[in-house]
DNA sequence: ATGACGATTTACT
DNA sequence: GTAAATCGTCATA
């Protein structure tokens, strides 16, 4: 058995609609090796589709094709990196073929490799806005969120546009496939200004019971504290 | 040149 | 639950 090393998703994984690669992501490995060689990476738990020219949520609703969004009509396992809320970034894996602009928002890792690396960077990025910055986090908060990981894989727009499939900085390996009754969807975060009915399309994708997800599912109870019930 | 706005996170009431 | 932080980007002029 050689290593911990995983096999690489190629070109052929990411040429699917957003979706599909949406849940297909679930489960598989993000990889960032840093510039002095350490290993940071962990299993995505929650995605989100962006649909491209006809979704009115996506940075490429009705063709829009600016600088920053470029990347979104590269073809298929292409990193879409961008900058939000003067301080966060936040990773897209690009679906499709080329010039169809539609891309996979990952907003959760669990995280397996660097934990050390991947807390120091969560707590220099904190520092900068938090007063508290430096008090210990608890490894379910390391990676939960779209731009928290990427502050804990230091992953910002000199990332934008890299191929995925190639680069040996930014990648995903195959990993076991997430047991089919624990994958569950529901609607996007973040984007009710789309309105209705793009607010409403299930298009989230998380698996059941991961404590590193951003956001419990809606409606349900997370395993962790259930809800006080009589005659129990 | 200007103004409005974030695919968020964090702290606080 | 609400609100602040913080600035690149883009549409408008």
């Amino acid at each position: 058995m050689p290593d911990r090393a995983g096999r690489r998703l190629g070109p052929g994984f990411f040429d699917r609609p957003a979706e599909q690669l949406a849940q297909a992501l679930l489960g598989q490995r993000l990889v960032r090796v840093m510039p002095d060689g350490t290993r940071l990476a962990g299993l995505v738990v929650e995605t989100e589709a962006y649909l491209g020219i006809d979704d009115p949520a996506s940075h490429s609703h009705r063709g829009r094709h600016t600088p920053r969004n470029h990347s979104m009509y590269a073809r298929g396992g292409t990193a879409y990196v961008y900058f939000t809320y003067g301080m966060h970034f936040c990773m897209n894996v690009v679906a499709s073929t080329p010039g169809d602009p539609a891309a996979v928002l990952l907003r959760a890792l669990e995280p397996t490799e660097g934990l050390s690396t991947m807390h120091r960077h969560r707590a220099a990025s904190r520092a900068r806005s938090s007063k508290q910055g430096n008090l210990p986090l608890p490894t379910h908060l390391l990676c939960s969120g779209p731009a928290r990981l990427c502050q804990a894989l230091a992953i910002d727009r000199d990332l934008d546009g890299i191929d995925l499939t190639t680069d040996s900085t930014l990648f995903l390996e195959a990993a076991p496939h997430v047991p089919a009754d624990l994958l569950r969807r529901g609607p996007r975060i973040g984007i009710d200004a789309a309105g209705e009915p793009a607010r409403s399309w299930p298009l989230r994708f998380w698996v059941d019971q991961s404590p590193h997800v951003s956001r419990p599912g809606p409606g349900r109870t997370p395993a962790s504290e259930p809800k006080p019930r009589r005659n129990q």
